[in-house]
RNA sequence: GCCCAGAUGGCGGAAUUGGUAGACGCGCCAGACUCAAAAUCUGGUAUUGGCAACAAUGUGCAGGUUCGAUUCCUGUUCUGGGCACCA
């Protein structure tokens, strides 16, 4: 009987799904274990190898905690919405919905052949009405209400109401600061109003200062805006300022938006760091993105004498966490959006400031911050140093953002290098205020250098005079401590049509929410997909639409992903996002497993999701994930060729074509047959001969090949051993262009199917492979439906588990999967022989194989643990090498090893499972206990290392003391022989490590 | 530029708390079975020198701490992820 994987995996997998093996109901007496994978976006592309890393991790222990007696959740569903299927319905005219919908049924009949335990009666789709329904609702919520403060929770908006018609808005001033609070007057209210003033207020102006205090709220930000294309690009979409499609340029556009006012959870998304399991990396990026910070604003005074009229009464508020280097601000840089410029720069500057300003709106963040070249312009205008009246030249700068802090920083180039290397760009002096620390090459950020040369700080540490400094601007009312965070408010829509519609409906200026019972506000179908006028979504452009005043913007990716694991719960209650009573059973989640691309985007948005949740009563836990697995990404290997414009000796060039010269002549010296190719044909193709410093290219009739290479992809399929089958890759699609061309080997060249030899070398056209994401763009996707066809669903998950720990990236290499193959076929000819059939017998068990076995379970229950199923796999190996050398076909030693294995390798232990003659499914079975009597040792061996390197081997029994230790080990020939009849130094004996002695 | 992570044989990786570097698998080499091949099995395989015993070197690079460092510390190079409209 042979080990036939394709019957077993369709038969089992057919019976899972009859029997409905994998579902899960919400209550059980066993305790509850909630496993979630990171939601995927299906996209066209389909699965390649490196997606189901992850989902055969969670699987796994997915499996693993059911066998040990926990009612395990473990759903799957589709992140639906999002820009790929819309810009493919933009270029192929099909309706994003149908896209969608044969994506997300190619990715579940690929997820069904690895056999995942998915309750799949559960699975969500978030541009599913019956789901979206509740992500407007959601964001109603969020709508109607705000962070109250004092108490450090949401709280409904209606109670911020009758606050302000009580008291006013004292106790609870506009979150944002720089929002200057108007009457209807268009008074400024200089940020506070009475409750007296509220009641006079309109209902605009009353709406206005609501939306300050909303959780969801509109407002207006900048986007990269193409005015090409109509429409909003996403930063990865703008290359060089230019958009990616077309090379138009972008530049930035104030737009209405929608946000999430996900600032005033900073505090919390911080301290709730600390309850949950996340890596210390994934907690030290989402604090360095929330960017705490503690400092001091300070009012700098524009200096009247140099400006020009509207500037003289005007004051430039910037923020520092060093208020302490006062003294050694020698300019100011202001960000070019900031409204300031505009008023203080005199006349002379205006051009040239406006000039620059023009050129950083061409640029976007990433840019503004990355590029090592140093730009600015100086405004013409002073500010006056608070303390000692110092004029100090006010420049702009891209390097400092809007969006941070006041958008506008003080300058201290002898302690920040930024500062400093601004400064040396444009001969700016420099102030030394910490004396020998500053060296005058470079800027030193210390913070334990005494101040000099500042006043009435001089002689004070740095770290201490931080507080001294800011004690006396509040003393002086020239400015005032304060806290600051690096995140902004979450930028909450999208100008375009696959996302959720916002329930809102705008009147007079003023947004409304849609009632609860007209929900869901359902996606309009639409025939076109074109932006709407003045940056509007495509929604804009349907009248039925837009005559109900509707939102026409939509929601982003991340709206849906924010609360999905909640839905899961309770997937198909209608008259709740998620039953209470759903979400108290199952809570947070136990284990979450997914990619770090995700540390600072979706994780925070849901935890402050969550949060706002909890603090409305909802649910009943403010932290949704309990424990963060980080996976890290199968890369492909992609295989490379170069191209070039070879230059023959006697040869002619013709018509550029792609960068490309063609070769039309030939070598005289050799009877090659190459005809004229047409001008719209051929190129010339080389190979690792590049990296061969033994070839000389001079031996081979080209003068200079290498002068001009450029890096050409071939598909995979084409390549094997890093070999290209020339044949198959002009047989390709892609490869026809190279029918004529010339393949330069080490031995010679092929020219239209024959080889040329020119020396003994060989004639295999070698190809270069590299190490990078597996996509379809670089033509090395491996997807596993053809592994598994190959090899089986189980052998897949054991290699994908088995190349590496789960949160490493590593390369995919098809090749090594034989090996994890080979077990599989060698764990079932412990039950059956080919010839023989069933081998495997009911007799007593020996010590030796009891040891196996238990060595492996007490072994694969740890690595699983800890999520290193890689080590695990290597487990199983072992104890099948072992069994298979102690000829050990015994159903004791067997029957445990395969539940041990069924998380890993659920299709082949179900199999012979049943085989044995158990009944139920494996899933069902209990977890083996290791028992320590079978592993028991008396005596280790112990390496002996001189010196601390290893130099020889010694049995001890484990209760041996130091001085027996030093006696057997002084009498050893190895030891004697590196003593040299001297005395040792010293002997380190380690009980069950090892000896070391010193020499 | 900023934040985070990683680097170990020909390849993927192991070494869990500072204690035998290279488990397990791939590949490669040799052998058995076979008319032959596949499959399977056995042995070998970090590098250098040596018939061998053995010796020297060796975990990106340069230092440091320690009886002992892949593991800890300082600096540095390269690669990958993220940087707010890809998801």
């Amino acid at each position: 009987m042979e080990y036939n994987f394709r019957k077993i995996e369709e038969e089992w997998q057919r019976k899972w799904k009859e029997n409905n093996v994998y579902r899960v109901s919400n209550g059980s007496s066993k305790p509850k274990y909630y496993v979630l994978d990171m939601f995927p976006y299906p996209s066209g592309a389909g699965l390649h190898v490196g997606h189901p890393l992850g989902y055969i991790a969670s699987d796994i222990f997915a499996r693993y905690k059911r066998l040990k007696g926990f009612n395990v959740l473990h759903p799957m569903g589709y992140d639906a919405f999002g820009l790929p299927a819309e810009q493919y319905a933009i270029e192929h005219g099909i309706h994003p919905a149908v896209s969608t919908d044969q994506n997300i049924n190619n990715f579940h009949a690929q997820l069904d052949k690895i056999g995942f335990c998915f309750d799949w009666s559960r699975e969500v789709r978030t541009s599913d009405p019956g789901y979206y329904k509740w992500t407007q609702w959601i964001f109603l919520q969020l709508f109607n209400s705000f962070y109250n403060r004092s108490a450090q929770k949401a709280e409904s908006i209606t109670r911020l109401v009758k606050i302000f018609e009580k008291e006013g808005n004292q106790a609870h001033p506009v979150p944002d600061a720089k929002f200057e609070l108007r009457n209807p007057n268009f008074e400024v209210l200089n940020g506070n109003f009475t409750a007296a003033q509220w009641k006079t207020f309109d209902e605009k102006t009353k709406q206005d200062i609501l939306m300050e205090y909303r959780l969801a709220y509109c407002g207006y930000g900048e986007v990269n805006w193409c005015e090409a294309l109509g429409t909003v690009l996403a930063n990865d979409e703008v290359i060089n300022g230019a958009s990616e499609r077309g090379g138009h340029p972008v530049v930035r556009k104030k737009l209405r938006q929608w946000y999430l006012r996900i600032t005033e959870y900073a505090d919390r998304l911080l301290e709730g760091l600390v309850h949950i399991e996340f890596s210390d990396a994934m907690k030290e990026m989402q604090t360095n993105w929330i960017g705490k910070s503690y400092g001091a604003e300070i009012d700098f005074e524009i200096a009247a004498s140099r400006a020009e009229g509207a500037g003289e009464k005007a004051k430039l508020k910037v923020y520092t966490t060093r208020p302490d280097t006062i003294f050694g601000v020698d300019f100011m840089v202001v960000a070019p959006e900031h409204d300031l410029i505009t008023q203080i720069t005199p006349s002379a500057q205006k051009k040239a400031v406006e000039d620059y300003i023009a050129y950083v709106k061409s640029r976007s963040d990433r840019e503004r911050q990355a590029e090592k070249k140093i730009s600015g312009c100086f405004t013409g205008a002073y500010a006056i140093n608070p303390f000692d009246k110092r004029e100090i030249p006010i420049w702009t700068s891209e390097y400092v953002l809007a969006g941070y802090g006041t958008g506008a920083i003080m300058a201290v180039p002898c302690g920040d290098e930024r500062d400093f290397k601004f400064a040396k760009h444009f001969n700016i002096p420099i102030t030394n205020i910490i004396g020998k620390h500053y060296n005058g090459e470079e800027a030193n950020p210390t913070k334990d250098a005494i101040l000099e040369n500042s006043d009435f700080l001089n002689g004070i540490l740095m770290r201490d005079a931080i507080d001294v400094a800011i004690k006396k601007l509040e003393e002086l009312e020239i400015g005032k401590r304060k806290v600051n965070y690096k995140m902004r408010d979450a930028a909450f829509s999208r100008q375009r049509y696959w996302g959720e519609p916002f329930p809102i409906k705008w009147m007079n200026g003023i947004a409304y929410p849609l009632p609860e019972k007209d929900l869901p506000l359902q996606l309009p179908y639409v025939e076109a997909y074109k932006p709407g006028p003045e940056g509007e979504g495509p929604l804009a452009n349907i009248p039925s639409w837009t005559e109900k005043k509707l939102e026409t913007n939509t929601m982003p990716g991340y709206a849906g992903s924010s609360w999905y694991f909640l839905r899961y719960m309770d997937p198909h209650n209608e008259a709740a996002f998620c039953s209470r009573e759903a979400s108290d059973y199952w809570g947070q989640v136990d284990l979450y497993i997914g990619g770090t691309e995700h540390a600072v985007g979706h994780l925070l948005y849901s935890r402050m999701w969550t949060k706002a949740l909890f603090d409305l009563g909802l649910i009943g836990f403010d932290e949704p994930y309990k424990k963060l697995v980080n996976q890290g990404m199968i890369q492909g290997v992609s295989e490379k060729i170069f191209l070039s414009a070879v230059s023959f000796q006697h040869l002619k060039t013709c018509k550029k074509q792609n960068s490309f010269k063609v070769p039309i002549a030939v070598d005289g010296g050799y009877e090659v047959d190459v005809r004229d190719p047409k001008e719209d044909e051929p190129v010339a193709a080389a190979t690792d001969i590049l990296h061969q410093s033994r070839f000389k290219l001079a031996d081979f009739f080209i003068d200079n090949f290498g002068a001009n290479t450029v890096e050409y992809r071939v598909d995979i399929s084409d390549v094997e051993n890093h070999e290209l089958d020339i044949e198959s890759f002009i047989k390709s699609h892609r490869g026809a262009q190279f029918k004529n061309a010339v393949f330069l080997c080490e031995g010679g060249f092929w020219f239209q199917g024959r080889f040329h030899r020119k020396n003994n070398g060989s004639d295999k056209f070698f190809t270069e492979p590299e190490v990078e994401k597996m996509s379809k763009s670089k033509y090395n996707v491996v997807n596993p439906d053809d592994i598994i066809s190959k090899y089986g669903a189980d052998t897949f998950r054991m290699y994908e588990m088995f190349l590496g720990p789960v949160e490493q990236s590593k390369p995919w290499d098809t090749k090594g999967i034989e090996g994890v193959h080979r077990f599989l076929k060698k764990l079932w000819r412990l039950f059956f022989d080919e010839q023989k059939g069933k081998v495997w017998n009911e007799e007593k068990a020996t010590g030796a194989e009891l040891k196996a076995l238990h060595k492996a379970i007490k072994k694969i229950e740890e690595d699983t643990e800890r999520f290193s199923f890689n080590t695990a796999v290597s487990t199983f190996m072992i104890a099948v090498n072992e069994l298979s050398d102690l000829k050990c076909h015994k159903k004791e030693i067997l029957e445990p090893l395969l539940i041990l294995l069924a998380p890993y390798a659920p299709h082949i232990t179900e199999e012979l499972w049943h085989q044995l003659g158990n009944a139920g499914m494996v899933i069902d079975a209990a977890y083996p206990k290791a028992e320590e009597k079978y592993l028991a040792e008396s005596s280790k061996n112990y390496p002996v290392a001189i010196n601390g390197r290893t130099r020889a081997e010694l049995t001890i029994a484990l209760d041996a003391t130091q001085q027996q230790v030093e006696e057997m080990i002084l009498a050893n020939e190895t030891v004697k022989k590196w003593l040299e009849g001297k005395q040792p130094k010293k002997v380190i004996y380690v009980k069950n490590k090892m000896i070391n002695v010193v020499l």
